[in-house]
DNA sequence: TTGGCGACTGTTAGCGGTAACATAGTGTGG
DNA sequence: CCACACTATGTTACCGCTAACAGTCGCCAA
């Protein structure tokens, strides 16, 4: 029985325990509480004490219910352990931080009928605004999303028709100009290792334009793995190896995330192959994870932080035309490190 | 203009246009919706064609003040990105998955004020239970949880007073058992790296732990060094090399977390230090990102997994005593890995 | 025929707040 | 000394849904 701290049965409060304790209307303790309209001090005073006293809080369901008013955002990401979207979280928290709304997150695990229920769920909470990762969604979470009523910020990715606004890069783009380095650093015999998700849309754009520039360039993919669950880092290097023990000529090998590119540098250093001259390596995001390894492996910037940030900016209507639709794009910045041949 | 794809002017659907499109009352598509009472096979089927048809999303809101009842589970944690957390929420969501129940994640930063704050705010939507990562908390939050007539489970650590229900290991123990198998070993010049946050009491715990394990073994720290904020792989190298300049005899360094000791690893490996003859290493939690290291950290699984499962258990009432308060405690193994010396 | 039961659908009264308006004090200038 | 503008507080009517109860209808046993 860990709950008898206070005197009487137990039952939850309610605006009029508050309003009986400290003698006045319920409507004025309402009042007090949100800090709304004119009270006086005498006022404010004995009903902020008899809310404490009685450790009162406040039932948002049913304030929402009568102001149609919730502060709270809906996010939904496909994952939280791929280190990228913690750190959308910690921009978007960042930005939510002072306008009193907050944010709700929602896991999808990269399952499209996941999504949509997660969504269906989050908006059946009339939430103030919506934030979800990617541009693909079935039609009935599209549908849903564009009833709704409240803004949509799509993120990360731009490749693609948003339902409302979006901010995010052009992952095709990146994975262009990933290959076009590569090529240009004298690297032929390419290879790709990637995820085995067939929902991760943005790594599959990124490798399509990675291999359109490669046909650009009169190249094509040498080689390609993929995975999936696991390790990532123990799968970059047991990837590595299985395309190295295959084509052992190949030179370069692009992976479509930094955890995977990180296993196969170690791999690498293991191995005593000489990278970055007999073979470059190059990921994808630029997690902070990188800092510690033994050499800084090439990858891009997915600009994750400002992604976030951006997005509750949209929500929160902190952008210069508040309620309009916004498609903002991002330019990620190529990180050369220690494992690309400079030339 | 992204929200006309329906006929008319924009405002959001109730119970009651659903109830006019298909010819019942307001109570019947209630019930279709919720399959909850006797409603004819036409019926039903009527009703959620409209439903569909309209693009219906009920309002929780609503539903949840009148039937007092929601179906959300309140989970607050310190943090998102050091990749314990999220291990946890795998194993809430597993088991919360067909239960109804909803878990909605807060994040206090390992500050006590933003936890009281996230938990104010969760409270106050009147969620089925909270579970919460530590033993320590404000006293109001205490009171709160206390006060809330829901189930409350503590997670991570059992050493200590919960409120309610308690699920975790003692990392006072972990700590102690660690040092007694350094010892063990033959180690006597033994050092200690860690966070500088002054409120992660598990990391805390286990130092106490630790060093009372040392002082009964007749040793103590010879060093100490702590960080906080960065990359913490980098952060490890850099400990590590402090220590070993101050300390150039230094035979084992413990790490609070898996990831500051994969980085004192890697920094080892460079330095071409002879681990674990020369240098012993361990670190705290068995992440799985260790398995992709060129050597097998020693370390303590931390049963997030287990942990997150039980804590869910708890709180949807699958427990053998449904509603009981329960001290769950977990007993984390020790993986000597490749970086003690066997003997 | 009548009563009763089961299957289905409707009615009523809130849930705990808040918007909007109403009302009670309080001073102020003409 | 009264009309008038304020300030501080109270009243009323919902918000959108559901619990609880109240029918209605068809059918079958007595």
């Amino acid at each position: 029985m860990p709950n008898d701290q206070t005197q009487d049965t137990r039952r939850t409060l309610t605006l009029r325990d508050v309003s009986e304790a400290s003698g006045v209307s319920e409507m004025t303790v309402s009042r007090v509480l949100r800090n709304r309209g004119d009270v006086s001090d005498a006022t404010r005073a004995r009903v902020l004490e008899a809310a404490r006293a009685l450790g009162y809080v406040p039932n948002k369901i049913a304030g929402a219910l009568a102001s149609q008013r919730v502060n709270l955002v809906a996010v939904i990401i496909p994952s939280l352990s791929n280190m990228v979207f913690p750190e959308v979280m910690t921009g978007i928290s960042d930005v939510l931080e002072g306008t009193g709304l907050q944010p709700v997150v929602g896991v999808t695990n990269y399952l499209p009928e996941r999504e949509e229920s997660v969504l269906y769920e989050m908006l059946s909470w009339r939430p103030s605004g919506v934030i979800i990762a990617g541009l693909e969604h079935s039609a009935a979470s599209r549908a849903m999303m564009a009833q709704a009523g409240i803004p949509i910020v799509e993120i990360m990715d731009i490749d693609g028709q948003p339902v409302d606004s979006a901010v995010g890069l052009s992952h095709r783009r990146a994975g262009r100009q990933m290959a076009e380095a590569i090529v240009a650093s004298g690297y032929r015999k390419i290879a790709f290792c990637g995820t085995q998700m067939p929902n991760d849309f943005r790594a599959k754009k990124r490798l399509e334009g990675f291999e359109e520039a490669l046909r650009r360039a009169g190249l094509s993919l040498l080689d390609r793995e993929y995975y999936s669950g696991g390790s990532a880092l123990l799968k970059g290097r047991e990837m590595t190896q299985a395309i190295l023990a295959r084509n052992p000529d190949v030179d370069f090998i692009y992976y479509s995330n930094d955890m995977i590119g990180a296993g196969g540098l170690l791999y690498c250093l293991d191995k005593a192959i000489d990278v970055p001259e007999h073979l470059g390596l190059a990921g994808f995001n630029g997690v902070e994870l990188l800092d510690g390894l033994p050499r800084r492996l090439a990858t891009m910037d997915a600009c994750r932080l400002d992604i976030g940030r951006l997005a509750a900016e949209i929500i929160a209507g902190k952008r210069p035309n508040p309620g309009k639709p916004e498609i903002i794009e991002l330019f990620p910045t190529l990180q050369p490190g220690d494992t690309i041949r400079q030339r």
